[in-house]
DNA sequence: GTTAGCACTCTTTGCCTTTCAGTGCCAACT
DNA sequence: AGTTGGCACTGAAAGGCAAAGAGTGCTAAC
């Protein structure tokens, strides 16, 4: 059954004050505040025929109604009005970017921060790493005997939290021809090709296939496990949302929100091409029950710089959200393509 | 006035009786379960006695009693027996640090993960750095055009956190001889020496100035900010504790505890020389109102590893608290001590 | 110093009533 | 056929009240 425009805009109606105020919406007062052509009853019956359709409920027979799981999916995809950024929230965008040094971690985590900050939600971002990147160069910097820092520079990032041991009877200048020829092998290759090249690599150079593997396996390792770039801002902000009032629910909350690899799979997991991403109740496992997740992923070019998320109650401004995700897109794209 | 022993024993009972159960302690039930061969009129003369003395303190006037924070003190230094950790307990701490490349981040990360897993408390640490590392080397890592990643290795840690920016019309070669310089001047220095050189590198070397500025304050940035190597565990294990069953204080607890800089001053504000040291209740203006905090400074030899903490209620169970938080540096100790 | 006994206090719980917001339905109206 | 005013009905919320229960403080006797 198709909805008549008047169902919509009463269905948007719902929607709307629910989200402002967390209260059941009564017939009354959507026509006292937004329809007063028509009389109560007359949207009573409408709202009764949406609950039929299932996307109203009551809490009891005389409470107002409450938007149901479809009826947050019908608002995001068609309903909604699109919302715009103040002016003061755009140049609150554009000055938390303002000091930085073009670090990649540090872009990310101050986007989620002002993200945040502008949504009132708690906000979570994992960096692009998707195997994708070239290698420019590799360095390993020795720092105790037996172990070594490995150096990337990529493309796009410079990875440089990969421990790789050392053997014990490898001398200072074995360890700079390794070097020479990992980087001699791996130069110009895309991460995501080296972790394959591993067995071909494996009988050419025994005698440095130790450092090899190592190699290869802190790529690997990189490119596989995305949580070590998961940064989490405002989680004390869920508490702001009534229906975490009850000790259990943020619990809930909590516990999901507080890993880091349960974070990065929600991030990663997806379609990843879609520019916003809305993911509302518990569709996907990953999230938390009753729980929504907008995801915008940034890109410049076609290099992915990363995913960024609002998480909050199914009850979340999606306007707001939607409008702070894509104006913070529109600066980072803004700042990178300045460069 | 001086405590009577059976006094002393009473308060002992009522603070292990509420730290365990949360409720009010009665009488009674100390006479019941504890004390059998006293009258319950008895111990609530003594209870009244103890209340006079500002130790105890009642809801209502029919309401068990309390302990009050002079209380605890009163426990923590005196009256609590010391626990001792199960064999269970201490192989989970064992397993924790099996895997472990001697990386100090994945060290004090393991740590906390534990202590918090241990107690069901949330856990905090921080890795220690106060100026007094000696410089074994500097190396400046060129990876963008005007950007360079500063790797500084001393006797205890890899620095691998700062970004210098690189002056556009340096050549490598440039680059390269400033290295050296930076090394020949630095190496073997305090960090905290370096800091305070600066005035008289200023004048011998006026073409690499920008350089040697920038590795200056990278490296006062690192002394002075300890907040970067905050580490945060079971923040969301404070809800298993009644007392934070009200958002109101949810949220107190959660604002203080996810902001990187106030755990920072937690831990390294006070007295860093005392192996474990208790402030209970808002003794300090860091900690959230109404929480104990537990910390313990863990050295190899005179060198300082790091200082972790468990912060929660009031009502915290001390003697499990204490028990593992030793139980860890233990085992820390061995650790470093077989290397 | 200890204790049994008792009066007293305060919370907790259940129960009842009232109030109120909101709905559903129906007959009348346009 | 759609809209509306009127009205009965429902369930939550709030208040009042009594009974039960847990604890205490006090006192007189041991």
């Amino acid at each position: 059954m198709k909805l008549s425009d008047r169902k919509k805009k009463i269905l948007q109606i719902v929607v709307d004050e629910y989200i402002t105020n967390a209260q059941p919406v009564s017939s009354k007062s959507i026509t006292q505040n937004y329809m007063k052509d028509v009389s109560s009853a007359t949207v009573r019956s409408e709202l009764a025929a949406l609950e039929e359709m299932g996307y109203l409920s009551q809490l009891h027979t005389s409470s107002g109604r409450v938007p149901s799981i479809e009826a947050y999916k019908l608002y995001v995809s068609e309903l909604m009005d699109k919302g715009r950024l103040t002016g003061k929230e755009l140049s609150q965008i554009k000055t938390a970017f303002a000091r930085q040094s073009g670090n990649l971690e540090e872009v990310v985590k101050n986007a989620a921060k002002v993200i945040s900050e502008l949504t009132d939600y708690t906000s979570i971002a994992v960096a692009a790493h998707d195997g994708d990147d070239v290698i420019e160069k590799i360095s390993i910097f020795p720092f105790k005997e037996d172990t070594a820092l490995l150096l990337i520079v990529t493309d796009r990032a410079l990875i440089r939290d990969k421990f790789i041991d050392i053997p014990a009877d490898m001398t200072d200048e074995q360890l700079e021809s390794a070097n020479r020829l990992v980087n001699r092998m791996f130069k110009g290759k895309r991460l995501c090709e080296v972790m394959d090249a591993s067995l071909e690599a494996e009988s050419q150079f025994e005698s440095y296939r130790a450092i090899f593997d190592c190699v290869i396996d802190a790529i690997s390792d990189y490119v596989n496990n995305k949580s070590g770039d998961v940064v989490l801002e405002g989680e004390d902000k869920i508490l702001n949302h009534p229906e975490y009032a009850e000790v259990d629910k943020m619990k809930n909350f909590l516990s999901v929100v507080t890993s880091r690899d349960k974070i990065a799979n929600m991030l990663t997991s997806g379609e990843n091409d879609i520019e916003i991403n809305i993911k509302i109740g518990g569709e996907s496992s990953d999230i938390p029950e009753d729980c929504s997740l907008v995801t915008a992923t940034y890109s410049a070019g076609d290099v992915k710089l990363g995913t960024y998320g609002v998480i909050g109650p199914l009850r979340m401004d999606y306007q707001k959200v939607i409008s702070v995700l894509e104006g913070v897109g529109k600066i980072l794209e803004d700042m990178v393509n300045k460069k």
